[in-house]
Parts: C-alpha cells; structure tokens; sequence
DNA sequence: AATATAATGCAACATAGTTGCAATAAAAAA
DNA sequence: TTTTTTATTGCAACTATGTTGCATTATATT
C-alpha cells in the first residue's frame, strides 16, 4: 500500500513528528488528535507512513506501539536498526544513534531485531 | 508478595514449564488451562512466580507476554540478561544463553533491557 | 478442629487495536 | 471547470489482552 494522497491526517501526523525528535506512541497521538481525527485513522496513516519508510515503529513498555521518524529508510529497505530508550520515570522514548552489533546464532535466519533499553533519562536523573 | 501456598494451580503452572524449555505466552497458557483455571488465576500466579524469581517475563510478538524458566535468578536479583528468538513462521520462542553488552549511554541510568529478535527458527528453515 | 488469611472465580471493566461499510474528499480525466 | 474515479475517512461494532473488587474457597497455622 502506502501512501497515495495528500491529506489533511498524512499533513498533521508528519507534522506532529516533526515538532521534535523523539519518538511517540500511538496512543499519545490519538490523545493529541482525537479532537480532529478518528482513531481508525490515525492507525492508518501510520501504518502507511511506515510502508513507505518515513517512520518506524517499535514495542515500548507494555507493548505499547511507538513511531519514530526513519533515517535513510526506503520503502523497500528499513535499514534502520538501533536501540530505543525509554525512561521509566517521564516515559519518554528516543532512538539511540547506536550500531548494534546481532549475535551469532546457529540454525536461525535473522529477519530484525527490536532492542529496548529501559531507565531513567538525563531529565529525570537531576 | 511472591508465591506463599503451594496451591494447584502453583503446580501445574510449573509443570507446563517444565515440560519443555521453550517460553510460553500467557495467552498459550491460558488457552491450555482454561478447564481448570480462571485466567485472572494465571496471570496472577506468573505474576507471583515472576517476583519469586521462579520466571521472567518479557514481550514477543504485537506486545504479547511470554514467560520462561530463570535461570540463577533470586526475588531480589534477576539476573537473567539474554536475548529471546522468535520465529516469525511458528511463533516459538527461546532463551538465548548469549551474554549482551549493554552500550554505554551518557547521561543515562540503565535498569534493564529487551532484545527480541525475529526470524525463522531451525525447524522452519528446513 | 478452629482460626486466620492467602488464593480463587466471577463479573465487570479498561485499553489497544481491528474490521466492514457507507460517506467524503483528493486527484485524474473529460 | 466539471465530472468521474477511487483513496481516505468516520463510525459503530467488535476482538483481544489484561486488570480490579469482592464474595467464596482452600491452605497453613494455632
């Protein structure tokens, strides 16, 4: 699938990830949107976003799902793998500019990797 | 609180686990004891066995719970720091017995980590 | 055997996420 | 510009995982 047109809900989600640089949970955006788009939608768009490589997604705390703006991802590739942090104190997530290096494991096909680290971020440390 | 009476449900818990050393979601556990058990009875019997330091928990697949044997851990300690492996054609997953090295983060205090990796497991690569 | 209280079952609830379908809006064609 | 095509949206209903309060039951202690 992917994205086709350019509408109001692809603007504002695009938007949303590009205020700041961290990650948000989906959760998170239905709460800030709600008020302008059904959740059904939100889910959509985002689901689409990632087709085409512009965000990512990922598992946070209680497996809750969270999306990041890819870099250097295509549609075809989603070359981003790295570490996410989340604190546990503000529950704010970012991605870690961190090459991971996957262990090697006999007999298994490694299709990706998903590493959450979990602790107290620079904020919430002072 | 942690497990004080050894009641059936305590047991057979157990029992699943031990029957084999693969990991077990929840989810699994409760479609195979629903007869006998309650699910509010399973969740809180791993949630006991989890702080006993009898299982550990983490998240597979779409944010699932799974459990699995610990292996050295006490209630106060839970050592067990490994990657899980599951296979995205059967769904099982495994402990890995691999020790990870936690980058090093500034400015970050680190309480624990996730590593979930996906992929195909032996039997379903053949 | 009597007592104290941990553990259980049940019903009701909370929340994340999904689906089908009719209505609407964006883009392409006329 | 207007018409046509069809992608997108909203809505309601639904599924699934997980949680909570409370009365009942079972375990361990006296």
């Amino acid at each position: 699938m992917g994205i086709i047109r350019k509408t109001k809900s692809v603007k504002t989600l695009l938007n949303e990830f590009n205020k700041n640089s961290s990650a948000i949970s989906v959760t998170e955006l239905i709460t800030r949107l709600n008020s302008k788009f059904n959740k059904t939608t939100i889910y959509r768009v985002l689901d689409k976003l990632e087709d085409d490589g512009v965000l990512h997604s990922f598992l946070g705390k209680n497996g809750l799902k969270w999306y990041a703006k890819c870099n250097g991802c295509t549609a075809d590739n989603h070359s981003d793998v790295h570490p996410h942090f989340q604190c546990l104190d503000c529950g704010k997530v970012d991605c870690l500019s961190i090459n991971i290096t996957l262990p090697k494991i006999p007999n298994r096909k490694i299709d990706l990797a998903q590493f959450l680290i979990q602790g107290q971020c620079d904020e919430c440390l002072t």
